[in-house]
RNA sequence: UGGGAUGUCGCCAAGUGGUAAGGCACCAGACUUUGACUCUGGUAUUCGUAGGUUCGAGUCCUGCCAUCCCAGCCA
C-alpha cells in the first residue's frame, strides 16, 4: 500500500553512514552511536535548530544511542547565560531529552590548552605574530599561496610565548596560535588557521581566568572527542571543515575519533532564518522580543500557536539530504493544521464582525444551543453557546450581490447558522458610505439545531456566529505573515526593507464565543489556515492560540470560484 | 580564478543497473452542521545536458552547463 514513509522505514544517507560505520568492520564497529547538538548561546533556536535538533537526536535514538547537549560558548564576545536557559526550555518544549548530559564547551578549556600545548611540542602549531590586517594581507588568494613569517619560529620560543599568552602578558591581536598545515591548499581553511586568539574579555561561565579562546574549528573536534561522540553531525558550510576537523582529531591525543557528516541546512521561502538577522530585529525593537509571534523562533511559533508536534512533525517530514534546499511556508502550515485539526477542540470566532439581526426573533428573547467541541470526535462532548435576535458573523459571510458559486449569505438565500437555526437572508442595513452595518434575516424557527422539520434540503453554507450581548471582545492580531526574505530573484534587497507593514493587522472587536473566556478555554484553538491570531499580551498566549473554523481571510472565498 | 559540494514534477524527496515511491501545492469529483476535515481521481514517457558502456542506465564512465559554500583572530 502506497503511504507516506514513517521515519522508522526510511533510512537517510546520514543514517545510512551510520549504519555502515557501526557494523561488523567499520569503523565504530560495537560502539554506541553517539551524537551531539551544540548551539551557540548567542541567540534563541530556530525552527531551522529544530532541524539539526530532530536528525543529532533522532539519529542516536533510532541506533539505541545516545545525544549530547552542548554549550558551544568559546566566544565569549558574543554568547551570555540569559540563552543558555532559553535553548533548554525550547529543547524541553520539542519534547527532546539529553537524559543529563549536558555539557559545556569551556568546561574543556583546560584540557584543550594542554591538548594544543601537545600539537605545539610536535611541531605542529606556532605562535604568529602577524597583526589582523597583516593576516588578510598574507593570506594570499585563490590562485596564490600564503605566506606565513612566523612559521619557523622554534618550538620551545612558541611554548613559552603560548604559556604568557594565557598568562595575560599581551594585549588583544598581538599574538595567535597557528596551526602548520598547508599554505597553499586551495581549501583556505588549510592555510595555517589560527587555533587561539588572545581576547580580554569576560567569559559568561569563566569569568576572567582566560584571556585567550580555542577557535571552533579546534574546539569543535576536541570536545566532540572528549565526550567520546561517534557522529557528529553539523550543516553543509562545514565541509570545507572537515579535513581540518580529522586534523585536529588526528594529531591530538583524544579518546576517539569522531567522523563529521553534513546536511543541508533548513530553508523557508519568503523567511529569515538567519540569527544574525534575526537578532537584528530584536536589537532594533522591529520585533517585542525573540518570542514575537512573527519571528521563526521556536517561542515565537509557539506564541503563535504552532504546537510542537507540528514542528517537530514538519521537521522530521521534509527530509534530510545534502541538497540546499528551500521548503515551502505552506508545507509547515500543512503540519500544523493536520495536527490541529486533530488536537484541537473548536470554539467559533468572528474576525471581521458585521451585525446579523433575526427580524422574526424576539427582542429580549435568550436560548442556549448545543454545539459540538469536536466535529470528528463526540466523545469531546458539546458546549452550550448563547443565542438570541442580535449576532455578528463575518463580514465575508455576506455580499449583497453574489457572485458566481457563493453559497453564503446573500439576498434571499436561506443558510444554517452552526448549530443554531436555518435563516433566510431579507437585506441589509448601510451607512451613508454604502457600507454595510447590519444584515437582515429570518429564521426558521422549526430548525432548531440546524435541520429543517420538513427535511428540505439547505443549498447554503452553513456560517458561524457569536451572540452580540455575550460574546467576548478579544482583542486580537492578525499575523499574516513571518518577516520576509527575498526571494533569490530580488536578492540584494536588504532584508529589512522586505517587512510588509500589512502583515500585522490589529483587528479590534474580534468577537469570541463567550465559551472560550475564562477556565473554560480549551487548551489549544487555532485559526487556520494564514489566519493565527493570538491575543495581544504575553500571558494569555501560553495556552491558547485560537481556532474557530478552517477558513483564512485569504482563503475564505475565492472570487470567480 | 583555486578548493569543496549539489543537480529526479512548482516545493521537499525516495531510488544503490531491471524499466520513475510518497508528501506539500495545484486541478477535478464525492461527502459534509463551518466552501474545513475526510475520501476518490489527475498531474515527470522522464531524472541539468551531450556522448559512451550495457540486452537494459536516474543509477556506471567521459565532457560540458548551472547553482551553492569557502579568503573572521565568528560558529
Amino acid at each position: 500500500m502506497d503511504h507516506e514513509r514513517t521515519p522508522a522505514e526510511s533510512r537517510n544517507f546520514i543514517e545510512a553512514f551510520v549504519e555502515e560505520d557501526t557494523a561488523e568492520g567499520g569503523q565504530f564497529a560495537g560502539l554506541t552511536v553517539h551524537t551531539r547538538f551544540p548551539p551557540e548561546p548567542n541567540g534563541y533556536l530556530h525552527i531551522g535548530h529544530c532541524k539539526a535538533l530532530c536528525i543529532d537526536f533522532g539519529t542516536a535514538e533510532k541506533f539505541g544511542g545516545l545525544c549530547n547537549l552542548r554549550m558551544d560558548d568559546t566566544n565569549p564576545a558574543k554568547e551570555d547565560t540569559e540563552y543558555v536557559e532559553a535553548i533548554q526550555e525550547d529543547i524541553h518544549w520539542l519534547g527532546f531529552d539529553w537524559g543529563g548530559r549536558f555539557f559545556y564547551g569551556s568546561d574543556y578549556f583546560e584540557k584543550t590548552y594542554e591538548l594544543t600545548v601537545g600539537l605545539i611540542q610536535k611541531g605542529l602549531a606556532y605562535v604568529c605574530a602577524l597583526t589582523p590586517e597583516q593576516f588578510k594581507e598574507y593570506r594570499g588568494d585563490l590562485t596564490h599561496p600564503a605566506v606565513s613569517p612566523y612559521r619557523d619560529r622554534p618550538v620551545e620560543e612558541s611554548l613559552d610565548l603560548f604559556a604568557r599568552m594565557r598568562l595575560g602578558e599581551f594585549p588583544d591581536g598581538k599574538y595567535t596560535l597557528r596551526s602548520k598545515i598547508d599554505l597553499a591548499s586551495g581549501n583556505f581553511n588549510l592555510r595555517d588557521p589560527v587555533l587561539y586568539r588572545i581576547r580580554h574579555i569576560l567569559h559568561h561561565r569563566q569569568g576572567a581566568k582566560w584571556c585567550i579562546f580555542p577557535m571552533y574549528d579546534l574546539a569543535h573536534p576536541i570536545q566532540d572527542a572528549l565526550e567520546g561522540i561517534t557522529h557528529s553531525l553539523c550543516s553543509l558550510e562545514y565541509e570545507d571543515h572537515r579535513p581540518l576537523y580529522n586534523w585536529v582529531v588526528e594529531h591530538c591525543d583524544v579518546p576517539c575519533r569522531p567522523r563529521q557528516i553534513e546536511f543541508a541546512r533548513l530553508g523557508i521561502n519568503y523567511t529569515v532564518l538567519s540569527k544574525r538577522k534575526l537578532r537584528q530585529l530584536v536589537e532594533e525593537r522591529r520585533v517585542s522580543g525573540w518570542d514575537d509571534p512573527r519571528m521563526p523562533t521556536l517561542c515565537g511559533l509557539r506564541r503563535r500557536g504552532y504546537t510542537a508536534k507540528a514542528v517537530r512533525g514538519f521537521c522530521e517530514r521534509i527530509g534530510v539530504a545534502k541538497v540546499p534546499s528551500t521548503v515551502e511556508y505552506a508545507f509547515l502550515e500543512h503540519c500544523l493544521r493536520e495536527d490541529l485539526n486533530e488536537s484541537a477542540a473548536r470554539v467559533m470566532a468572528v474576525l471581521r464582525p458585521v451585525k446579523l439581526t433575526i427580524t422574526n426573533y424576539e427582542e429580549g428573547r435568550a436560548e442556549t444551543v448545543t454545539v459540538e467541541n469536536h466535529p470528528q470526535r463526540p466523545e469531546d462532548g458539546t458546549r452550550e453557546v448563547a443565542f438570541s435576535r442580535h449576532l455578528y458573523i463575518e463580514q465575508d459571510d455576506f455580499l449583497e450581490t453574489p457572485i458566481p458559486k457563493y453559497k453564503r449569505m446573500y439576498p434571499g438565500n436561506e443558510v444554517r447558522l452552526k448549530g443554531a437555526y436555518l435563516v433566510t437572508c431579507t437585506g441589509c442595513v448601510k451607512d451613508g458610505q454604502g457600507n454595510v452595518t447590519e444584515i437582515l434575516c429570518e429564521y426558521d424557527p422549526a430548525s432548531r439545531g440546524g435541520d429543517p422539520a420538513d427535511g428540505r434540503k439547505v443549498k447554503g453554507a452553513t456560517i458561524h456566529w457569536v451572540d452580540a450581548a455575550t460574546a467576548v471582545d478579544a482583542e486580537v492580531r492578525l499575523y499574516d505573515n513571518l518577516f520576509s526574505d527575498p526571494e533569490p530573484d530580488a536578492a540584494g534587497k536588504n532584508f529589512l526593507e522586505c517587512l510588509n507593514p500589512g502583515s500585522l493587522e490589529i483587528l479590534r472587536g474580534c468577537k469570541l464565543e463567550a465559551s472560550l473566556s475564562g477556565a473554560k478555554a480549551p487548551a489549544a484553538y487555532q485559526f487556520m489556515r494564514l489566519g493565527y491570531f493570538c491575543p495581544d499580551s504575553k500571558e494569555s498566549t501560553q495556552e491558547s492560540p485560537v481556532f474557530n473554523r478552517s477558513v483564512s481571510l485569504k482563503d475564505s472565498f475565492k472570487p470567480g470560484k
